[in-house]
DNA sequence: CGAAAGGCAATTGCATACACTTTTTGCCTT
DNA sequence: AAGGCAAAAAGTGTATGCAATTGCCTTTCG
C-alpha cells in the first residue's frame, strides 16, 4: 500500500480497525447481514488484510460480526428473540449490580451516586437529552462498579455494549427523561438504605421499561419485513 | 516449515491452536504469568506465526491469556479477588438459569433433566468420579439451555469455561459426590414443581459450595506464596 | 561506583505472497 | 430450455519477510 495511516488516531492499527469497523456497525452505517470483505476493508482503511482479519476476529468475539470458516465475515444479525434475550440478561445483570451496590458500596461511592443523581435532575428540567444520556451512562456505570465484582462488571459492560445500538432512541420518547429519573430515584433510595432486594427489583424494572421502549422502535423498523430480524440500522 | 500438521485433529489450524494452547493452560501445563512466545509456539506446533497470533487473540478474548501491545502474550494471572468474583458471578448466573428453567422448561426438557439426574445416582454409588463429572457438566448445561435465553446461555458458558481450571478438583474432596447429587436433587425438585425462586436459591447455594471447595485447593496452592495470585496450575 | 544514555538483540506488528476453499459463470448434455 | 458439471474467479487461510518497538546490555559521564 502507498499512503500513510497518519490521519487515524493512536494505538495499534488493529485497535483503530476495531473502533472504525465497530463504530460503523453500531451507528448503522454497515447494515446487519452485510458482507465484510477483507480486501475491501483493507483498501478502504489503507492497511493490509492482516490487521483487518485480527479486527474482525475481535469484533466476532464481541458479537458484532459473525464469522464462518472459509466463508468470510458478516455484520451480526440480531433476531428479535436474541434481542429480547439480551435485554432480559441486561435486566438481570443490572439487578445484581444494584443489589450488590446496596450491600457493598463505600460511603464515598454512595455519596457520589446521590450527588450526581440529584444534579441530573436539572437536565430533566432542561430537557437536555444529550447531556442526560451521558449522565445516564455514568449513573449505570457507577452501579456496575459499586458491585465490587470485576467479573460481574465485565459481563455487564459487555452486554451493555452489545445493546448500545438499540438503546439510542429510548430518550426520544416523550416524557421518558422524567420517568427515567424517577426510576433512578427509586434505585438510589434503595441503595442508600442498603436494601439490596429493593434496589435489584427497581433496577430490573428500570431496564425492562427501557427494553419495552426500544421494542417500540424495533417494531417500526423498516428493515424488519425484509429479514424478520432487527439490525443495528434501526435508528438511521 | 517442513512437516505436515496431519496428526492434529480437523478444523482450521487456528481452531486447533486455540484448543491446543487452551488445553495446556487449562490443564496447568502452561503456568500463569508464563510468557507465550509466538515463534516458539509456532515452532512447537509446526505452523507459522499467523495462526498462532490469531489463536492468542481468541484466547485473550476468552480471558485465558493477557496481551499487551508490543509486549507479547502471557498466560492470564487470576488474582484471588478475581477468582472469587468469577465464582460469585457463576453463582448468580446459575441461579438465573435455574429460576428461568423452573419457569420455562418444556415438559420434554423437564423429563430429560429428571431422568438423567436419577440415572446419575448410580455413579455416586459407584464412586465414579470421572463419569460423574461428565454428567455434572451435562446437568448444568441442561439448566443453561432450559433458561431459553441465548444471551444468558452465552454468558454462563463463558464464565464456566473461565472457571474450568479451578473446578477440576472439586470431586476429589471426600463425600463431595453424594453432596453434589443431593444439591442437584433440590434444584431438580424445585424445577419440577415450577418454583423459580427455590430453584434459583438452590443453584446459588450449590455453586457457592463448589466455590468454597475450590477455595480449599486454591489455599494450598504452592504458587500462591510466589505471586499472591492463583493460577491454573493449582491442580497439577 | 552508580546512574543514565545509547546501541544491539529479540520479539511483535504489519505487509505481501502463496495455497486452498468456495462460489459463480458458462458451456455442454439431456 | 433446463439442469448439471467444470473451470475460472473471487475470497479466505496460512506462510514468510520486513519494519518498528521493546528490553537489555554496554559504555560513558558525573
Amino acid at each position: 500500500m502507498s499512503g500513510k495511516r497518519s490521519l487515524i488516531r493512536s494505538g495499534t492499527t488493529v485497535d483503530q480497525m476495531v473502533r472504525a469497523i465497530g463504530d460503523r456497525i453500531v451507528t448503522g452505517f454497515l447494515r446487519p447481514g452485510e458482507k465484510l470483505d477483507e480486501a475491501s476493508l483493507a483498501a478502504r482503511f489503507d492497511v493490509s488484510r492482516t490487521p483487518v482479519r485480527e479486527a474482525l476476529g475481535r469484533l466476532s468475539a464481541m458479537g458484532l460480526v459473525e464469522r464462518r470458516p472459509n466463508r468470510g465475515a458478516t455484520v451480526a444479525v440480531v433476531t428479535q428473540e436474541h434481542l429480547a434475550s439480551m435485554f432480559e440478561s441486561m435486566a438481570e445483570l443490572e439487578a445484581i449490580c444494584a443489589r450488590f451496590s446496596a450491600e457493598r458500596m463505600t460511603a464515598g461511592e454512595r455519596r457520589a451516586l446521590e450527588v450526581e443523581h440529584q444534579a441530573s435532575a436539572r437536565l430533566v428540567q432542561l430537557a437536555a437529552e444529550e447531556d442526560y444520556e451521558y449522565f445516564n451512562t455514568e449513573f449505570h456505570t457507577r452501579l456496575y462498579r459499586g458491585a465490587h465484582s470485576k467479573h460481574i462488571y465485565e459481563l455487564t459492560v459487555m452486554t451493555r455494549s452489545r445493546l448500545a445500538p438499540f438503546r439510542r432512541a429510548q430518550f426520544m420518547l416523550p416524557g421518558r427523561l422524567a420517568k427515567s429519573w424517577q426510576e433512578h430515584d427509586v434505585i438510589v433510595t434503595a441503595i442508600m438504605r442498603g436494601d439490596g432486594a429493593a434496589a435489584g427489583n427497581a433496577a430490573k424494572d428500570h431496564v425492562s421499561i427501557v427494553s419495552e421502549a426500544s421494542a417500540v422502535f424495533a417494531a417500526v423498523d423498516p428493515m424488519k419485513s425484509e429479514t424478520d430480524s432487527i439490525g443495528v440500522s434501526s435508528y438511521k
